[in-house]
DNA sequence: TTGTATGCGTTATCAA
DNA sequence: TTGATAACGCATACAA
């Protein structure tokens, strides 16, 4: 009852005492390996116990013995975009469950330098998101590594959203609306994720000679979007709508629109991807093709624990869903 | 050279050994403990040895035998406003110097129920964001506590950020700019940082009689605040500025006049709270008063960690500056 | 079916 | 000024 009394944990060996059986017996038992081994009497007089006086492990200790760090590395290309958040946070909680650190680190493909002299010693894993496998090569050496929303390779476990069926879904929507000239504004960044758009969107225009396009390579700057976009807009025969593979990229368009007197939803239509939170605070809302972030990270760290246990096979392709708001209508008539 | 054969971490012992002292001599110089007890020539050599073998302390066998588990939680209201991820940056990367892994987690004011139910064996501390520190009192429940962007309450450490100065910054400026009629779009949400700016305005403007003001509660959705803005603005006598609490609400205050046809920055001036991304990514760029978030998590962490070697001191506020952009100009002639 | 014993790498106490 | 030694809590090989 005093306050002063220092905090004593719940220890297996407390657990084992008040059960009235041994520390190893706990430890098999709590660890699921007790299967025809221990009696399950013993197994559920156990369970209830450590339950009762509510037993935590103590990670310290469990990695000490296993010799792991507890501790997984998030390489991104950029901590700035948001999405990045997402991926993290479902990573996290679902590392958590695991007693597994998360430390996010920004690598940058050209200079992969790390700060982690040693890694092996340092972490038990590394997921790579939105970049090559051999960006992260030396920091992931000798260590466990996933792919998020990259290029599958053999030998290296991926985990990836369907971003072709998200382009898909969004240029048929415009084609829908009655869209017969349409322009992608490209990231112009090397990933595999907006390769995978670039190739959806020139496959699925391929079968409609009706449909003008054109292709706007940009980098991903909202400023820089909006200065390539002002003479693409200003044009006399400019596009109806444009797809952005970015949110962000999508403001530069919205700027770009506005500024040249033109109503977006009504003479221009915009679609984004990502549904970042900034699609819903803009006016209109934007349109956008929302991509699992969260998921993505939580199935990433559950292939990354998955990978002693022999997992090999790659999930399929992650679903992903077109969220329309204001910013898309039918085509203005010519 | 073998790739197949297994790593083994540098250990204390390895640095022991090729030093030819005994492991504690290690322990004690690395821990920079060897003040008046180990020989300054001993210290070299270990401190020289151990860099050049790459040693690296296990964090795992450090909390073990501290009694730590290496974890602190961050408390934020809601992980939806990007704020919180800059703070959290900056307490994860301060916290990694210490071997301390940090987890975050939303703690909603009204139902304070954690996930934790012994902290004081799965916590080596707490930090609350923006948040009373009685609305995180289970979970801290006898673990160190440190409160971030809070009142400072006697016996709490707090690390706290200049939000008055920030809000005079702004009201100067729009009274300098020659605005007469300003609003304050206020957060609708019980949290010091929000009366703090709620009190710097009314303190600004308490002197200047010739100043109207208009006080606008609302809760924190831009979607809200534009519905709220719409009669404001729509007024024969509408403010010609408004100060927002936060970015995001600003972006329902562009809403709310575009869609009346006020030209933000000539008709109306706008500034918000943060500084965050979307803040440079409307049109035009949003003036904001930004705030120093990762040096808060930064300085959180840091007096976290200081703790238990006694700091006690709160620092200053962390200062805060006014950053420009086009949705300030002159106020309007009337 | 269960218990005993050992060591993971570290810190800290005590003896030398 | 330094070294031997004992835990910290857990997983597991081996003994019973």
């Amino acid at each position: 009852m005093s306050d002063t009394e220092p905090f004593r944990a719940v220890t297996a060996t407390d657990v084992a005492r008040v059960a009235g059986v041994s520390q190893s017996t706990v430890s098999l038992v709590l660890n699921g390996k007790g299967r025809g081994r221990i009696s399950d009497k013993t197994v559920r007089r156990v369970t209830e116990t450590a339950q009762r006086m509510g037993y935590r492990i103590n990670q310290s200790a469990r990695h000490l013995r296993l010799g792991a760090s507890g501790t997984v590395l998030l390489a991104v290309p950029t901590l700035t975009n948001n999405a990045f958040a997402a991926v993290h946070a479902g990573a996290a909680r679902r590392g958590a469950e695991h007693g597994l650190g998360l430390v996010v680190f920004p690598l940058s493909a050209e200079d992969g330098t790390s700060p982690f002299s040693a890694p092996q010693q340092a972490l038990d894993g590394v997921i790579a998101c939105s970049m090559p496998a051999k960006t992260v090569a030396d920091v992931s050496a000798g260590v466990p590594l996933v792919v998020l929303d990259d290029a599958p390779a053999p030998g290296i476990p991926a985990v990836t959203m369907d971003v072709s069926g998200g382009m898909a879904l969004a240029l048929n929507r415009l084609l829908d609306l009655g869209h017969r000239h349409i322009a992608h504004v490209r990231a112009d960044r090397p990933a595999w994720t907006f390769e995978q758009r670039a190739r959806a969107f020139d496959l699925g225009v391929r079968t409609r000679p009706d449909v003008m396009t054109q292709r706007i390579p940009c980098p991903f700057a909202p400023s820089m979007v909006r200065e390539r976009m002002m003479p693409v807009l200003s044009a006399p025969d400019r596009p109806t709508a444009v797809v952005c593979d970015d949110d962000n990229m999508a403001t530069g368009v919205y700027s770009a629109a506005m500024s040249l007197g033109l109503t977006i939803g009504t003479d221009l239509s915009v679609i984004g991807f990502n549904d970042a939170p900034a699609a819903s605070q803009v006016t209109p809302g934007l349109t956008s093709v929302r991509l699992p972030l969260e998921d993505l990270g939580d199935q990433g760290m559950r292939m990354l624990v998955g990978l002693r246990g022999g997992v090999t096979a790659d999930p399929d392709p992650l679903p992903v869903a077109l969220v329309e708001r204001g910013s898309t209508g039918p085509a203005p008539q010519v």
